[in-house]
DNA sequence: TGCTCTATTTAGACTATGTCTAAATATCGG
DNA sequence: CCGATATTTAGACATAGTCTAAATAGAGCA
């Protein structure tokens, strides 16, 4: 039953190298904690909740600082965001950390085992999604 | 060095029951025969050097169309829409057709092969990405 | 403590992009 | 051709990410 307390995130911060302001402190109080992998404006209202006065810049530039520091991960999987692929067939994708293109990887040239044994889930799709950079090739 | 004319993104459109608008060619002939996972607005400029006239609103429902008639699929991947996760270790995640909602599956869950035989990339990370229903559980 | 420098926060403008609407246009069946 | 339907259009609207200049807060030092 640890609750997290704001000693707690304070020192979490300052180990981090963030000086643990009262707006970074609100702020990683939810996000550090949270399951639910929120947008940055979904942090934002919520953190509002409880520091009403926190402004959108603050809340944008604690979570890229977060993000920096490893206290956190963006992952681009928010509905919403879309691409149109005609390739319709099951296949693998790899997004260039450097152009930001995406590639197709055909779905035979990667395997992936045991979905079928995911508890709970009705799966109609998935893939792999590698990134990294191009080499010669 | 099959070049896809006219009469044959007709024919396609056709066959997938839509009916073959000067705009909805247009817009096929780029978007069906590309391999660049374009967003929409990216379409929109691509196909308005060819048809100056060609309405955002006409694009984006004819990619609306399209995916729904299973030409297109779209992709949750383009940059810019992130949600932030503070389970900074490698995991895999889940997302519900239903709710939206994104929810972690543990590394060890899924076992994912050859992604060290891909050619001329050099990876930096890696997650299977599930799509699909919750089911009781 | 008070001063000065720096880090941080703020409001709000700005941009980009997805959505919606009502009117105009094009196409179809008869 | 005519009336009905499908499609397209311009532009308003909404949402969310970015940027800026000014205000505030905090740290280091006299
Ligand atoms: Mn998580
Ligand atoms: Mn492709
Ligand atoms: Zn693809
Ligand atoms: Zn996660």
């Amino acid at each position: 039953m640890s609750k997290t307390t704001a000693a707690d995130l304070i020192d979490r911060l300052e180990r981090a190298g963030i000086r643990p302001s009262a707006q970074r402190v609100a702020i990683a109080g939810y996000v550090l904690a949270t399951s639910e992998h929120p947008s940055a404006d979904e942090v934002w209202q919520r953190v509002k909740t409880d520091f009403p006065m926190v402004s959108r810049a603050t809340v944008y530039n604690t979570l890229q600082l977060f993000t920096e520091h490893g206290l956190l991960r963006q992952l681009v999987l928010a509905e919403g965001c879309v691409v149109f692929d005609p390739h319709v067939a099951p296949h693998h994708h790899f997004v260039d950390d450097v152009t930001g293109r995406i590639e197709d990887i055909p779905w035979s040239a990667l395997r992936v085992g045991k979905v079928d044994q995911l508890e709970g889930v009705d799966v109609r799709e998935y893939m792999v999604v590698v990134r990294g950079r191009r080499t010669r090739g």
